[in-house]
DNA sequence: CACACTTTGTGCGTCGGTTCACAAAGGGAT
DNA sequence: ATCCCTTTGTGAACCGACGCACAAAGTGTG
């Protein structure tokens, strides 16, 4: 099923993906500076990894680097970009139009990177009719109407958690396979969806704990039973 | 986002850690509606996961399960309350106070598990001295004497990129060793210090990538899961 | 051309994490 | 007390990811 001599094998490990995003970022800002090629090393460095993992990722894409030399600092952009699905336009809804919401609506790093907010949704009629970040935030009634009429393939959860499931179902139902979702639940949705989330209350629980074990020591230990 | 295993970790894996505040997440739900005790599989269910998994991850706190009955959820929540150091009060300082530092600082979230947001802080003259979530904006000239001052032991960082790492080196020079981070740079940092990033473009991206190969067509279908 | 030097691409040992499957342990009924 | 039923806790196989270390492949120089 893997075949070795297919220069674009589809089968890139998960671990793999998730680094992609880095390295283009670090190509990104090498490429502003006017740098032409770079080494596996250099790369490595500048988006955190170690070489061999790096040139391994890579090699999964395909054999794009001169041995001896390196990388072509664009070409590799090129490649990844395409990879990563971004050298087309996505259009992303945000549904849920608080805090969070509104900031991911003046998030500058989604349109820097092929992703379009096509949509601003929320339930609540205070908010419904504002501009926010050019955008007229339009009715939750509207949902499946607005994802359709503007072809947004991916949608950005960022509802209250009690109202999180009722949305996913029903951009679910009207065809989206990818959410990223903000909300503090676990979203149930058919294996043919993919759901990312994040948890920002689960990224400072894992910091207090670390944090606890740096601080308490070997009192901790003893406490514990 | 780099993850060592710390020498004092009582032997908790660290994918074990990250699932712990999901677990506790499922159980304040589960105790809101007087449930008092729980299956590992109604458990595992709620928060998503294997329950061979969650049984393992939960040995690893110690023996706190009745075979042929369950867990008791109160006691199960304290001890892993416990376990995360969430039994203590944290005090948080927010750095750069833009659409996403304001969010944060709104965020029910945080408050509710322990945290505090204790230091709103920011470079812009325009936003310093504003009251935001009932706290007042300081300059970023004070972050040292705030941080000292209000006890702060997390800081989280939404400054511009550009201004992450000058930030970074200030706070891990007062002592700070728990930061997390959503400027989208690799912040450079000594091994003693937990740095942990959450990057919304990258996870947009890998959503892009995941979506992509949905559409591609059976060919690929045959490979995805 | 031959040789020295650089850097990629990868085989392989290792390790942490996931899952299965089951023995051990407890509760309840008779 | 004994038997049956439920559910935990864990041994062990499996799987993917990591990183070392090196052969292969390229550049440059004399």
């Amino acid at each position: 099923m893997k075949s070795p001599s297919h220069p674009r094998d589809r089968g890139i490990p998960e671990a793999t993906v998730a680094r992609l995003p880095l390295y283009l970022r670090a190509l990104h800002g090498m490429a502003e500076r006017g740098i032409a090629t770079v080494s596996s090393e250099d790369l490595a460095v500048a988006a955190g990894v170690n070489s061999a993992k790096l040139r391994k990722d890579l090699s999964h894409l395909g054999s794009y680097g001169t041995r001896g030399v390196g990388y072509d600092v664009e070409y590799l952009v090129y490649q990844i970009s395409r990879e990563l699905g971004l050298t087309q336009d996505w259009a992303v809804a945000i549904v849920g139009v608080g805090n969070l919401g509104r900031a991911l609506a003046n998030y500058g790093g989604f349109v820097s990177r092929g992703f379009r907010v096509a949509a601003l949704i929320d339930a609540d009629p205070e908010v419904v009719g504002d501009d926010i970040a050019g955008l007229n935030v339009e009715h939750i009634d509207e949902l499946e109407a607005v994802i359709q009429r503007r072809g947004v393939s991916i949608v950005v959860l960022a509802t209250p958690a009690a109202a999180a499931q009722k949305v996913c179902d029903r951009v679910v139902a009207v065809g989206v396979t990818s959410i990223l979702n903000f909300a503090p639940v676990v979203l149930s949705v058919p294996d043919s969806v993919d759901v990312r989330k994040v948890d920002l209350s689960i990224e400072l629980q894992i910091l207090a704990f670390h944090e606890q074990r740096k601080a308490g020591g070997p009192l901790m230990a003893v406490e514990s039973q």
